[in-house]
RNA sequence: GCCCCUGUAGCUCAGUGGACAGAGCGACUGCCUUCUAAGCAGUUGGUCGCAGGUUCGAGUCCUGCCGGGGGCGCCA
């Protein structure tokens, strides 16, 4: 039985108790089970009797107590018991626990996906670094937590598309583009511009596709295009190398080429939000909430950065996207008033079709000690830096496996120890244990036909129910990280729980060896033993997957 | 001044209103003839920043204060 099937059974019983005219409550729509700190309340537990008690009027262990009687009924449930102020603690039987190797098994690379968000079409945009220059430790976060984040999504139902909003329009581009220029006439950087060996290498590569580039009438516009698309590709490889590859690249240009941002701002005036002063041309987004109006179009004619924001949007809701999920460093969350205002003058609803993540800053440190970015002191941490330092499951691991909202340090010496110290090894080698084993049964001989026919039921001991009840929580905790937009929860999940009881499973030699000894042949509980063990392989793998992390067969 | 995030063990951090607050690292002590010791067990270590409030129940929600980070442009 799974925690889910045992919630159903929860309500049924609430369903059957107010038939019976035993409880006056209308039913609640799903019941939740958890599993309990301490050992001795149970295999789950629940408080629905607490929170039911309001409602029906009637002290919470009288209610608990009715509920425990017609649970103590259902198969697979041994025991039910009302404690403390309500609860109703249950104990499982051995033989409906194993059954949690059989789900995941059937479903293989599938367990753990559900239909939380099914139906939903997402646009997920993360990243969108600017292409003056590398991705450095600010867009790597978002890469590795966003990409996470999509896949989480997926598994829980959602169509997503991964977005990576590329701003190539505005004075920043043109700065990146005179800095190219400069740099190809051998000059100095420009005050206001880029300096980094990098904008010397791009000026290069230009003049070696288009030697005659310092001749042409407009020299800086062939920089700014060939410079663009060639920082731009650098991008796209160092984040394919990193795993994340996105389904739709956006240019904010052909937004302003293609007329969207004066429809977009057309469309706001229709809709009675557009008024203007001082020459220029404002959104009022005070009406939904905003501190001050926003300028959209400029005095001197020029769009402001926030209409290319209207008409982005406005093209991922009209492209279907019934959900718009963008994911923002810190130093932007100044932005989601004046959004939500703007999402909220289409006509639309902040935080459904509009949701915008704030992710904290990162710091990059050296010895414990923070380090200050800086160019000229070649302190600037790029992704193909991190990848080069640490690899890529280990720095994709251990960016996604803190909470976005508290910043986060890059500690490059810890995350590159191949040591207990680094999570991602201890996750990892878990699963490698897992493969091992597997690998030796089936050099034994044990075949896949032989374990098919292992009865669980003969996975009675209490490491083993530990482990089993961590497996079966798999699917929960994928809907709850999608639900929350929390990634990190399953990197916590798998270490804390799955890879944790997997090893001290293991550790048990005495009395949990899966693989039979002196060439005698495996007993039938240690075929249901090895099935475990296929069941923890492939949990960790489907967990690591979502984080775009490997599972390895040795380490 | 206003807005957002944050404050939990010596350090790094989990903990979507539940029971006795957890993990890793560090320190100390054990465990390799036998499925991978990148592992396991134990000991040590907490006024969950402070003060009120809501609740049967608060690390979690609300208010105020204190500390840390970020943000408040006709910049992008």
């Amino acid at each position: 039985m799974t925690p889910a099937e045992l919630g159903a059974a929860v309500r049924a019983a609430i369903l059957e108790a107010v038939e019976a005219g035993d409880l006056a409550v209308s039913p609640p729509g799903a019941v939740t089970v958890e599993r309990p700190k301490v050992k001795s309340h149970g295999d789950y537990a629940t408080n629905i009797a607490l929170q039911l008690a309001k409602a029906a009027g009637r002290p919470p262990r009288e209610i608990a107590a009715l509920l425990a009687t017609r649970l103590g009924a259902v198969p697979g449930i041994d025991a039910v018991e009302v404690a403390g102020p309500g609860f109703l603690n249950v104990h499982l039987s051995q033989a409906s626990l194993g059954q949690v190797v059989r789900q995941v098994l059937d479903r293989g690379a599938a367990y753990g996906t559900n239909a939380a968000a099914a139906g939903q079409s997402i646009n997920l945009e993360f990243v969108s670094a600017n292409p003056t220059g590398p991705i450095h430790i600010g867009g790597v976060r978002w890469a590795a937590v966003g990409d996470a984040l999509a896949r989480l999504l997926e598994a829980s139902g959602a169509t997503v598309t991964r977005e990576y909003y590329f701003n190539d329009h505005g004075a920043q581009i043109d700065r990146f583009a005179r800095s190219l220029l400069t740099a190809a006439r051998g000059q100095e950087a420009p005050e206001d511009g880029y300096s980094g060996a990098y904008i010397v290498d791009i000026a290069k590569t230009v003049l070696a596709k288009v030697p005659d580039a310092l001749e042409q009438a407009d020299p800086q516009e062939v920089f700014r295009r060939e410079g663009v698309e060639q920082m731009f590709g650098e991008i796209r490889a160092s984040l394919h190398d990193f795993g994340v590859d996105f389904d739709v690249y956006f240019h904010e240009n052909s937004l302003h080429e293609s007329g969207a941002v004066v429809r977009a701002v057309e469309r706001l005036r229709a809709n009675g939000h557009i008024y203007e002063r001082d020459g220029a041309v404002w959104l009022r987004t005070t009406t939904f909430g905003d501190d001050k109006d926003r300028v959209v179009l400029k005095s001197d004619g020029e769009p402001a950065y926030i209409s290319g924001d209207l008409a982005y949007y406005l093209d991922k809701r009209e492209r279907g996207f019934d959900r718009v999920v963008i994911m923002l460093g810190a130093d932007h969350h100044g932005y989601v008033g004046r959004m939500m205002a703007m999402c909220a003058a289409f006509g639309d609803t902040p935080g459904v079709n509009l949701e915008i993540l704030i992710g904290q800053m990162v710091n990059l440190l050296r010895d414990g000690e923070p380090l200050r970015m800086s160019k000229r002191a070649g302190t600037v941490l790029t992704l193909e830096d991190l990848v080069e330092a640490v690899g890529v499951d280990a720095a994709r691991y251990a960016l996604a496996r803190s909470s976005a909202d508290s910043t986060l340090d890059i500690d490059l010496a810890l995350w590159s120890k191949q040591t207990s110290a680094n999570p991602v090894y201890y996750v990892q080698y878990a699963a490698t244990r897992a493969a091992s084993i597997l690998r030796t049964a089936r050099e034994l001989g044990i075949t896949d036909e032989v374990l098919a026919t292992a009865d669980l039921g003969l996975l009675t001991h209490p490491l083993e129910a530990e482990l089993l009840k961590a497996l079966a929580e798999l699917p929960a905790v994928v809907a709850t990280a999608a639900e929350l937009r929390e990634p990190h929860r399953i990197a916590r999940y798998l270490e804390e729980k799955v890879a944790k009881s997997a090893q001290r499973w293991f550790d048990e030699k005495q009395e949990c060896r899966a693989l039979p000894q002196d060439g005698e042949a495996a007993t039938a509980t240690q075929l249901a033993r090895l099935q475990l063990w296929t069941a923890t392989r492939t949990v960790l793998e489907n967990g690591l997957r979502l984080l775009g992390v490997s599972a390895p067969e040795r380490m």
